[in-house]
This record gives structure tokens, C-alpha cells and sequence, in this order.
RNA sequence: CGUGCUGUGGCCGAGUGGUCGAGGCGCCGGUCUGCAAAACCGGAGACGCGGGUUCGAGUCCCGCCAGUACGUCCA
């Protein structure tokens, strides 16, 4: 079976077939960098990572742009009020997202493109909206979308224009606006907004809608019609829908799969900021071990809601994650080749289906800690467990949770460092094994408690202690 | 109101209409071990409620309850 994915258009599964045989191309709605990057944020890019190196893996070539929205009104309004340009500001934010992308091993995309490096773009795309009478200029420097002459607006989430009048909103729709579900492609300044936030078109200056620029660069980059267009699920409307509906009265295909990853709750409601329970992937970062948080992101279907509970989310990606190390760490200590390349190690059959259906991850993983057990039984029994050492690795690769990845690896210090502390260790080590062949337990636990004390966990085998640490 | 989503053991979470159901965490017992840890083996424990379709439904349909997302310049 091939790659299946869901489709939020079609509300279905369906076989997933590259426009190009071999070629993938993906659009992911990336930040809006207007503030610090939270858990939810990353659920997004790393369900993408994840369904990256899964084609890549299957021999598939993939071009994957995510953008920044480096302008917007919550930028320039956050921005005036801290008394910075607003430029300073995105960027700000912009870094702390490619930070946390990186803690996390999300892996950077072909390219990402900036809204405000695609005016050009997007003023080509919005004057031949108007040409096609699909939009029309109001004030001087709006240009609205005329949704009534895009009869099948509404076709991405299924909803029909008589029903997304607003009722009572008590605010008054801009005089320069034909309907009230016209949306802007392009945005006059508003009183006091700063010189370097506005830019000419032939129908005065302004500033990119929050949609024209997706349109515009998923254009650039990936032809009028590509593969997936990813984004969080709350982005189906209005962006997607306002997206595909001004790309295709542009007369392009766009997207042929849409990809919706669903949020993270925290007692059960979605992060946001009014409720004061976004989780800063900063302020995570400061006790937990990313890739913990990299593990708890991955485990769940990426079309469910993943209910992130602190104090307990982690330990239980901390529980898991120990005995994959565990178990990866004592097959090499049998034979080395456990550490060998991983790239082109066999999958097992269970992993490759479950990857095939939607991006199944939790089943993905059941068959992973399914390989480890088979390791480990092997281990118990004297064997060397090679092969499901590899097999295991194969599959965490394509999560971006090898234990031997380098970016992890490099995580738990440099090799001068860690060789420096196993001399120190070993010398304990050393001392307790005489204590313990003189069956002087109490010294010989006291030395193992001296050991835990200093974070270094101590574990008797038929051959001796192993240490690490926790 | 409109368009959706969700409701599976103590917790997190898979699940194709058909031997009542994955995996992880936790718990209980066992093996190993000086003890511990790890590992392995075994065990207890669940399909929101009510109808319907079917020989058979967690899995399809209807209703209800509960929670939740989006509904135009607001991730």
C-alpha cells in the first residue's frame, strides 16, 4: 500500500500521488512572528518533519517551503506598543522560532520565504485578480476579494456564503466593502502605522492581506499546482479558504492535498493567550529535555488532539524514550555494528503500513517498542540484537528521534567530556566492584549512592556496572 | 444558528463490521539479582448514553448528553 492521506477538501482518506512522479511539493503556513513560539506551534512543523522524511524515505524528492509572516496588524500594533520597529520585532520573534524549530530537530525547509520579500508577487497576483473581476480596489491602497463572483467559495470547509454572514458583531463592515464577506487583499494604512509598512500598487499604498502572500509564494515556489498545502486546523478558514479561493479565480490548481495538523489542549482547551496557558517552547525548554518534548509532540495521530499535561506528558515520553535508549545502548555494547548508518536499513512491514495510513504515528511507535522488546528479549538471552537495534533506529529516523542522530548525540556533551567523566566513573566503579566481591554491601551501595547523588545512574550486569546518566 | 471535531482501562492513546480491542505510562505477581535498577514473563483493568441497520458494531445510521474548534481582517 502507498502513502494514504487525509484531505480536509475531500474529507476522505485518498491515495496520495505526487503531480510528479518522484517529486513532492509541500506549502506549510508557517509563524506569524509576532510573539515566542509555543508547544502548538511546533505540533505543526514537526507533523510535517515527520511526514518529510517519511516520502523522503520513500524515495520521494521533497521541496518543502514554510513561511514567515513577518507583517500583520498584531506586529505592528505589539510592536508600536513596545516602542520598536516593527521590522525588529518580527525578526525578534522570527529567530526564536527558527531556535526552537532547531532544539526540536525539525529539519529547515528547502526555503523560507518572508511576506514582506514577495510584494512584487503579490501585487502581480492581486492585479490580475482584478483584471478577472474577482477583486476590486476600495479606498485608496484596499483591495478587496469579491467573493460573490467566486461561486465555489466556501468549498474547502463546505460552508455556503448565505451561512457565514455574521449575525450581530456591533462592528460596522468598511464603507468601501461591497459585501461583508469580501476579504482584503490588500490593507490601507491605518492611522499612525509607520512609513516602512506600506508599499506602492497601482491602487495606492498598503500593506499584503494576511492571505495574498501564501497564494503568491506557494505560486513562486512550487507552481500553480503542487502537492500538499499543510497548516494547524484552525487555519482552514478564513486563510485556506480565502487562499484557494483567490488562487483559483487566478485560474491556478494549488494545492492538491490539504493537511491539517490539530491542536494542543491543556485541560482539555486549546492554548491561547487570553487563558494564559500557552506553553513557551523557551519555558519548556528550560527543564525538559527537547527531545522529550519532540517525543510527546510525535506520539499522538497528528489529526487528533493531543492533550499535553504537565508534569506528567513528559515522564511518559521520558519513561519511553529511556528504554529506547536503553535498549539501543546495550545492543551496541554487544556489537557495534548497532551503530552503523540507518538510512538504508530494512523497515519492518507493520511500520511501513502504518506510516502508509495517514501518517499513523501511534501505531508507527507500537511497532518500534515492539522491535526494542524483541531486542531485548534477545539481549536476555545472550544474543546480540543487531538488527532490531537497527530496525528500531530506522524507524525512530524517520520520527527525527534516533537516539544516535548527531543532533541529539551532541545534546549529552563532547566526546572529550564524556571520555573525561567515564575515567572519573570508572575509578567509583572500580571501588565498588572490590567492596562488592568482599560482600561490603553497605560501602558498596553507599558508592552507588555517592554516584546518583551526582546524576550518574549505576546498573549491575553478569559482566559488570554500566553507568549513564539521567 | 452554521460548518466540523472529539468522547476507548487510573493516565496517554491505536483500532480494518467478525475469534470482545495495539502500544506506552502506572499498578500487581514472577524470573534474574546481595539489594536496587534495568530487562524479560505473566496479570488485573475500557469502547459517553439510548435507539436502529446487520447473522454480527467500539467500527455504519439516527437521537441525546458532554467537551471543543472555526465562523472575515482573529494562528
Amino acid at each position: 500500500m502507498g502513502l494514504h492521506l487525509y484531505d480536509t477538501a475531500s474529507r476522505a482518506v485518498r491515495p496520495f500521488h505526487p503531480k510528479t512522479p518522484g517529486e513532492v511539493g509541500i506549502y506549510l503556513c508557517g509563524a506569524t512572528v509576532q510573539g515566542s513560539p509555543h508547544i502548538g506551534h511546533l505540533r505543526s512543523s514537526i507533523a510535517v518533519d515527520i511526514l518529510r522524511r517519511w516520502l523522503e524515505r520513500s524515495g520521494q524528492r521533497v521541496t518543502l517551503i514554510r513561511n514567515v509572516t513577518d507583517i500583520d496588524d498584531k506586529i505592528l500594533a505589539k510592536a508600536a506598543d513596545a516602542g520598536q520597529p516593527w521590522w525588529a520585532w518580527a525578526h525578534r520573534y522570527e529567530r526564536e522560532f527558527s531556535e526552537a524549530y532547531a532544539a526540536l530537530n525539525v529539519r529547515p525547509p528547502t526555503y523560507e520565504p518572508r511576506a514582506t520579500g514577495h510584494i512584487t508577487e503579490m501585487v502581480e497576483l492581486m492585479e490580475s485578480l482584478v483584471d478577472r473581476g474577482h477583486a476590486y480596489p476600495g479606498d485608496p491602497g484596499n483591495v478587496w476579494f469579491d467573493v460573490r463572483s467566486w461561486s465555489d467559495y466556501g468549498e474547502l470547509t463546505h460552508q455556503r456564503p448565505e451561512n457565514l454572514v455574521s449575525e450581530e458583531d456591533g462592528v460596522e463592515p468598511p464603507a468601501d466593502k461591497r459585501d461583508p464577506l469580501d476579504f482584503a487583499l490588500w490593507k490601507a494604512p491605518k492611522g499612525g502605522e509607520p512609513e516602512t509598512a506600506a508599499w506602492p500598487t497601482p491602487y495606492g499604498r498598503g500593506r499584503p492581506g494576511w492571505h495574498l502572500e501564501c497564494s503568491a509564494m506557494a505560486r513562486k515556489y512550487l507552481g500553480e499546482s503542487f502537492d500538499i498545502h499543510a497548516g494547524g486546523i484552525d487555519l482552514r478558514f478564513p486563510h485556506h479558504e480565502n487562499e484557494q479561493a483567490q488562487s483559483r479565480a487566478a485560474g491556478w490548481g494549488f494545492a492538491g492535498h490539504w493537511f491539517h495538523n490539530a491542536w494542543v489542549t491543556v485541560s482539555g482547551e486549546k492554548m491561547s493567550k487570553s487563558l494564559g496557558n500557552s506553553l513557551i517552547v523557551g519555558e519548556v525548554l528550560r527543564e525538559a529535555d527537547p527531545v522529550l518534548l519532540r517525543y510527546a509532540l510525535s506520539a499522538v495521530h497528528y489529526r487528533s488532539t493531543l492533550e499535553y499535561t504537565p508534569g506528567v506528558s513528559l515522564i511518559e515520553a521520558g519513561a519511553a524514550w529511556e528504554r529506547i535508549t536503553g535498549f539501543v545502548s546495550r545492543a551496541i555494547q554487544i556489537d557495534d555494528g548497532a551503530a552503523g548508518p540507518v538510512a538504508d536499513v530494512a523497515l519492518p512491514e507493520g511500520f511501513a503500513s502504518a506510516m502508509n495510513d495517514d501518517v499513523n504515528v501511534s501505531a508507527a511507535l507500537a511497532v518500534v517498542h515492539e522491535t526494542v522488546r524483541a531486542g531485548n528479549s534477545a539481549l536476555a538471552a545472550g544474543a546480540a540484537a543487531t538488527q532490531e537495534a537497527l530496525a528500531a533506529r530506522g524507524m525512530l529516523d524517520v520520527l527525527g528521534l534516533d537516539p544516535l542522530d548527531p543532533h541529539w548525540a551532541a545534546a549529552s556533551g563532547s566526546d572529550a567530556s564524556r571520555a573525561a567523566l567515564d575515567v572519573l566513573v570508572r575509578a567509583v566503579l572500580d571501588e565498588r566492584a572490590r567492596a562488592r566481591a568482599e560482600k561490603d554491601w553497605a560501602r558498596a551501595d553507599a558508592l552507588r549512592d555517592r554516584l546518583a547523588e551526582a546524576g550518574v545512574l549505576v546498573e549491575d550486569g553478569a559482566d559488570g556496572a554500566r553507568w549513564s546518566l539521567r
